[in-house]
DNA sequence: GTCTATAGAGTGATAGAC
DNA sequence: GTCTATCACTCTATAGAC
């Protein structure tokens, strides 16, 4: 039997492709494959409800498997940016995917979903900090670094090629090691 | 009497602030003053002709103010790195106005807009890369620095703090004149 | 008469809610 | 599936400039 949460990961594929305004139930009802009985039933609050589930579950992903072992002192600090760096591309699929949360803090989504974007990024930045103590500016390398992956993905899409967001990625990757190690 | 141009501007604040799924035409004609007649007068096409006339309007203005100079010899190349960044901080008022194309890269407009986009962020890029041709990679800091300045919009906008776009585009101008000094 | 600008009632289609 | 609201858009009407 079908359950609210497995319909998660198809909804979160929607608002990627569309946008929340640009997801009709039509098309969230199609790529679901369940139907707007089935949708109001496990969202009650419709649209919205959809949308704060899919933030939600992106957002606990990141944070167990992204913000979490950024603050694990049994692995040293270049280990843990390295990782970091694994996971997010494999998020995003090397620049093909979009952030949701960076997708709706631009569009007209943030003013329903603004405190989770805020909490996201806060939760990023505050890890990344935390990895980055061994360098002489922790937070402003960690915001900085946050905003590079983001506008990597940005310009990436724009350009519809991939290569851009790997190639950034890595020039900010080798520019936090090399910080890291004086 | 009301010219097609004089309503650009807003039609910009519209789309800016509820993109363009988001902005429907009762929104349109309310914030532009004109009725619907006016705007089918204005633009045949509908809203999907007057976001190309707003793209096409802000993708002018870069080109004069912020491309073109870019290339200019008689100046050096920092003080021309330096007015390109002076120029995007006021057009995006520091980071509290979002770039429509980045906006449109990460949404669903993409699909309507895609080539204005891949233009205007190919032309900056390609005209950051002259200014930049005294350092060893011109291209990779022109996408690096352009990409930096898109993710520093996203960030600053999520955290809702202008701060954060001031201080991430300020470091990075002094990391790439820094690298133009070599 | 012709052209551009304006206003707004009215169209069918589709939205989200239930 | 049914509901009502709203969508983008069309159309008619009217105004003044030339």
């Amino acid at each position: 039997m079908a359950v609210r949460s497995d319909s998660v990961p198809a909804l979160a594929g929607v608002f990627r492709t569309y946008g929340f305004d640009g997801a009709s139930l039509a098309v969230i009802s199609e790529h679901t494959g369940l139907g707007k009985g089935s949708l109001y039933n496990f969202f009650p609050r419709g649209k919205e409800e959809m949308a704060e589930a899919v933030l939600d579950q992106v957002g606990a992903w990141f944070m167990t498997e992204v913000f979490d072992p950024l603050r694990v002192e049994s692995v040293s600090p270049a280990e843990r940016i390295t990782a970091m760096f694994d996971a997010v591309a494999e998020h995003f699929g090397s620049g093909n995917r979009i952030c949701l949360f960076g997708a709706f803090a631009l569009g007209n989504e943030r003013a329903r979903f603004g405190a989770r974007v805020q909490g996201y990024f806060d939760a990023w930045i505050s890890a990344l900090t935390t990895a980055l103590e061994c360098t002489d500016d922790p937070a402003g390398l960690a915001e900085e670094c946050v905003s590079t992956i983001q506008g990597a993905l940005v310009l990436s899409r724009a350009l519809d090629d991939s290569l851009v967001y790997t190639r950034l990625s890595g020039r900010l990757r080798d520019r936090l090691l090399a910080r890291m190690e004086l």
